[in-house]
Formats: structure tokens, C-alpha cells, sequence
DNA sequence: TCCTATAGGGATAAATTTCTCCCCTATTGT
DNA sequence: ACAATAGGGGAGAAATTTATCCCTATAGGA
């Protein structure tokens, strides 16, 4: 596995929610997590761009910051669950503030997302 | 300059607002910008951890993003100020409510990451 | 005269993150 | 026998981001 060699920085509210959050899907797993996906094979279904590898990581990590639970199913084929803990459940509203505002801009953070790729290709 | 590869997602209201937000230290100049640190040595002074290169870089994203303006005076030595636009300003209640949640879970926050931390090294 | 502050950019290295490919387990269905 | 499904993990490549180093220019102060 990858090993840090440099550390992060734990100021304020902003890195440590940073340290967290920071992760091509991060986001996005506890927001489908909450809504109902709990298993890693509906997880990947809804997040078909991710490779497999990298949300099972991203997952382990939330596990590790205490924002999610797993649970193993001894059985066969196998299966595992994913929740929320209590401490999870309260970023929500923080999610749901990013999702609202990206929402509600829509059509122009497209735009200004595309007119910026285009200037550089 | 660094040409991307692969095109990002920009699907739902997280996907939008992710490639705006997404860099180590542009939530944090948003964030100063509107607390009134506008010039670039002001910012990189509140900010010391990030190097001069890449605060210049994140804050002509930002700019290119339409979320903040620059304007600079033709005067020497050399001065510039950057300012929130109108969308840049309606950004701040959801940089708010990140930096809350981090604030108000600070010490939960700053356990889990250096227990994690810890057990990698 | 030399150093500092101010703003910025190019080239390149280093760090970090993400992806791809391959492998393992055991059961069910074809 | 073989593929598919479910979950997981190692190795190494590729992509991306961040950091370092060096250079431009001018004014003012020690």
C-alpha cells in the first residue's frame, strides 16, 4: 500500500473535514450509502465510473474515519453491508448543501466547466 | 501546462460542484477572499502551507470558473486583488457549513484521522 | 550596492491518487 | 466443464496534483 510522506494539515474545520472528505468518491458513497445502496455491488452500479478497486479503498478509508460501518455476511456467494454511523448520518445536511448548490447552478457550472476545458485542448 | 486525458463526469449537482471545488486549497481561498485578504501575498500568507506556484494556479481556476474576478494595477511593485463574483459569493453559506461541521466535530475529526495515520506508519 | 517585497511563469521533480490487470473463494445455473 | 456472481486484494502503470527551483522587473530601505 501507498505510504504518506508528508502530512496533512489539521488546523481548522476546513482541513479536517478535508481529510475526510478529499476523494474522487467519497462523496458520493455516503450519499448512495444513505439513500438505500448498501452493498459494494449496488455502490458500484450506481458509481459505474469508478474502478472497483478504488471505491472498496475509498470505502475502507470512511470505514477507518468512522463514518461508516461494515458488516460481513459469512455466506455464499458473499455479501457485505454498508451504513451509516451516527457520526456519518450528521454529514448528510453538509452533503446535501454541496449537491443543492450544484444542483441549483446546473446549467451554468456546465458551461463555465466546458468553455475552461475546451481553452485548454 | 499539464493537458488532462479524461474527460470528468458532470452528470449530477456533485459532479458540478466537485470540479469547481476540487483542489487542495480553493475552498480555503474562497474562503479568505471573502474574509478580505485579496491580494495574492496576503492570501499565500494566511495559506503558508501551499506553495506560491500552486495557490496562482487554483486561483486562476477559480477565476476561470467565474467564481472569482482579478484585477490588477499597473503599478510598481506589482499589485493584484481578487474578489468573489455574485456566484462565487453564493458558495460561502455552503463553505460554511463545511467549516462548521469540522469545527463543531473537531476533536472526534482529529482523533479518527491520527488513530488512521498512526496505524499505516 | 545588496536585500526585500510584489506578482508571475517555465521546467521539472516528487507526491499522491486512480486505474488496469490478474488472482482467489465458493455456489448456482447452463 | 465453464461462465457468472459476490467480495476482496496485490503489483504496477498511468494520470493528476502539488512542490521546488530558477528567472523576470522595479522601488525603497539599510
Amino acid at each position: 500500500m501507498y505510504e504518506r510522506k508528508t502530512l496533512p494539515n489539521l488546523h481548522c474545520g476546513l482541513d479536517l473535514i478535508g481529510e475526510v472528505l478529499y476523494g474522487k468518491w467519497k462523496i458520493r458513497l455516503l450519499w448512495f450509502i444513505n439513500e438505500g445502496h448498501l452493498r459494494p455491488s449496488e455502490l458500484q452500479r450506481q458509481i459505474p465510473d469508478a474502478s472497483r478497486r478504488v471505491l472498496n479503498i475509498q470505502l475502507k478509508e470512511l470505514e477507518e474515519h468512522e463514518l461508516i460501518t461494515k458488516k460481513i455476511y459469512p455466506v455464499v456467494p458473499p455479501k457485505a453491508e454498508y451504513r451509516l454511523t451516527e457520526f456519518g448520518q450528521t454529514l448528510i445536511p453538509v452533503i446535501s448543501a454541496l449537491g443543492n448548490w450544484g444542483d441549483e447552478n446546473e446549467d451554468r457550472l456546465r458551461s463555465v466547466i466546458l468553455k475552461r476545458l475546451k481553452s485548454k485542448s
